[in-house]
DNA sequence: ACCTGAACACCGTTCAAGT
DNA sequence: ACCTGAACACCGTTCAAGT
């Protein structure tokens, strides 16, 4: 976790230590990774010119990031905390038929992943699964993850689920809903817009809807 | 320095244009390609050790191929039809009932792709769908999905599944199969064997069937 | 402690030149 | 027509040196 330091990058008007300290190198390298790879893909983007976006020459990242997988990680966690609060955000609709609730949790995380196509691809980057190396982010996929388990229980607890176990029926949203975004994002599926997209996923997601529901 | 090259498997047996021809460039460097890619996955893999493995200067590759993306295109076409390859046999299987032939259907995917998890994952590379760039292999992708379509409108035809549009059901079931196989090969969810994997998966797509069927 | 500047060992891509 | 050899413009990573 990053730890404050007395100066962020946008305050400090009359700064003067920026002879070649940055304020928080780390912070904002992050920042202007999720700038660039939303802007030009995650394949296009490079160290050195996230390192020249804030002003610092290439070496100086790695006094803060072990090597890029390590930034690539941290621009990851970021975008799997806001996936989870935009799965808490969800979960505060004035709605309570448990079927309805799961629609809105799936079209949630589907909206998330079309909104920012390239930064959802970071969260599933190839070098993001070696064993435990990046805890901090596994802890954010939890968290965000736990999201749709804890839907699931409520309906379960309501007695609208099946009684199967919860965490298998979480997964078989994330599942569906994690499958229909690649389909959407790799093309293998043509959506006219967002919204239209969102409204297909919802279609396709019924028959297992009508089989969760008891 | 001697390097060892493999005549293609139906090349003239003696034939002698090695000087500087070989037999099936185009071919060879796809074989070495997907060899490369097996052992060492696709983040690692090279055009140049691509070419040095069929024992050819690396700039050789251009005349075959446009660039590195026409390469993985073509890695990425021969995967697709060994995955219909693998779904055509599975239609074969002498099972009327049409829930348990979608089952053996849906874990012949999810099996095709943990026994080559490299592979598959250049299936989805991110560069691979670049409208109607590598048009065989989109033909390849449609020729693979056809499989599942067809086995949806089998147990439509019997009555058995409900009657909704039979390319929705079929995307149903691939975006389970794609987005369990991901979840799989990215660590988020870990499995003990590939056959655990398979249960385990047949077991989350039952609420789907349950919906499915009529 | 934090960053620079220069180096290193690679890449993908291009292209004149050979055969 | 097909391939070589050398070049080009990049990468990620490392590290002595500056402040």
């Amino acid at each position: 976790m990053l730890v404050s330091r007395p100066m962020t990058a946008r305050a400090a008007p009359n700064a003067k230590k920026r002879a070649y300290h940055h304020g928080d190198l780390a912070r904002a390298l992050v920042t202007a990774a999720v700038e660039l790879i939303a802007r030009r893909g995650p394949e296009a983007f490079t160290l050195r010119e996230a390192a020249a976006a804030v002003g610092v020459t290439h070496g100086a990242a790695y006094r803060h990031f072990e090597d890029k997988q390590a930034l690539l990680a941290a621009v990851a966690e970021e975008g799997y905390r806001g996936l989870a609060q935009r799965l808490a955000k969800a979960a505060l609709v004035p709605e309570n038929d448990p079927r309805q609730r799961i629609r809105v949790h799936a079209a949630a995380y589907v909206e998330f992943a079309l909104e920012r196509p390239a930064h959802y691809r970071v969260m599933w980057g190839p070098r993001l699964n070696e064993d435990g190396r990046f805890p901090t982010l596994e802890a954010a996929i939890a968290d965000a993850f736990s999201r749709l388990t804890a839907e699931i229980e409520r309906g379960q607890k309501a007695g609208a689920f099946r009684d199967a176990p919860t965490r298998d029926l979480a997964i078989g949203v994330w599942i569906a809903a994690h499958g229909y975004v690649e389909l959407v994002l790799r093309r293998r599926l043509k959506v006219k817009s967002a919204k239209v997209a969102v409204d297909y996923f919802l279609s396709l997601l019924e028959p297992f809807l009508d089989g969760l529901c008891v």
